[in-house]
DNA sequence: CATCTTCCCATTGACGCCCATATTAGCCCA
DNA sequence: TGGGCTAATATGGGCGTCAATGGGAAGATG
């Protein structure tokens, strides 16, 4: 399978590390994805990670803006100081860090989303909430 | 990576200075830039680094414009008249001076932005209201 | 001569790399 | 089908190295 789906929860161990789901590393192996492209979400409050391809996605709609403009500029402010590039421990674990923490309101478990072509990492109860929110609004919408 | 990524708060010390983050650090020195030019930003409250082509950039687009011109002469009052050129001690610290503090409102730390080609200094909490005020314009237009 | 820089060294804590244990899942075979 | 046997995943911790920070003292500046 080559898209990210389904969660996971697990737990961060005392040094602050936690372990990405095999399924989730697997599907990143098969593109051969060294460092993750991690980003703060632009709607949840959740981190997404990806291969680098999708920063440069990103790159590609602010290059086709003038670079001086506030609108180019705040983006940037997103994509770029909003992001970082991360990788995995030799036993594919990831650092949850203080940019991530302060972001997400991580605090002692992770819960691993897939999002098809890229993941998230969310606080498990905002993830559960977040969840069966979406799940309301659809069943009164249709 | 070459590219200026993700935002960290450091402490300016007694005397005045500060580290760069490692990770920026790393990006400079894999292009050998040895002096730093440094501007006030066009758009934000705060000031921008990057190695010396940067500036080489800003001139070359003086140069392709009618020299007697508006545009170009406020341009060079903001690339020359607005920027200088600083280095970083042995330790990858550098001075906060009046030039930056004056046009950031930096007091006692100082929030380092990574911009792709260049990196940014902000007063923390200008960098917090702007980063959120940008998040915030994504979601509603989407 | 007073102050501001620059260069050097010390300390503390965080992070990266490596190896150990455990818990689970899958498999083979009698 | 039940009982292990094996492999892979999740988790725990040691230890060396590097980053961030603090401060002394020499050198430059005016």
């Amino acid at each position: 399978m080559n898209r990210f789906l389904s969660h996971a929860t697990n737990r961060i161990d005392s040094k602050g590390r936690v372990s990405v789901p095999s399924m989730f590393r697997s599907v990143l192996a098969r593109s051969a994805v060294e460092e993750l492209y991690v980003w703060q979400d632009f709607v949840f409050p959740a981190v997404s990670m990806a291969g680098p391809e999708v920063l440069e996605r990103f790159e590609r709609m602010i290059g086709s803006q003038d670079p001086f403009s506030l609108e180019a500029n705040k983006m940037s402010l997103l994509i770029h100081g909003g992001g970082v590039f991360m990788k995995l421990d030799g036993e594919g674990r990831l650092l949850v860090t203080d940019f991530i923490r302060d972001f997400t309101g991580i605090t002692d478990k992770v819960t691993f989303a897939g999002r098809g072509d890229h993941f998230q990492l969310w606080e498990p109860a905002a993830f559960e909430d977040m969840q069966s929110q979406a799940r309301k609004d659809r069943t009164a919408s249709s």
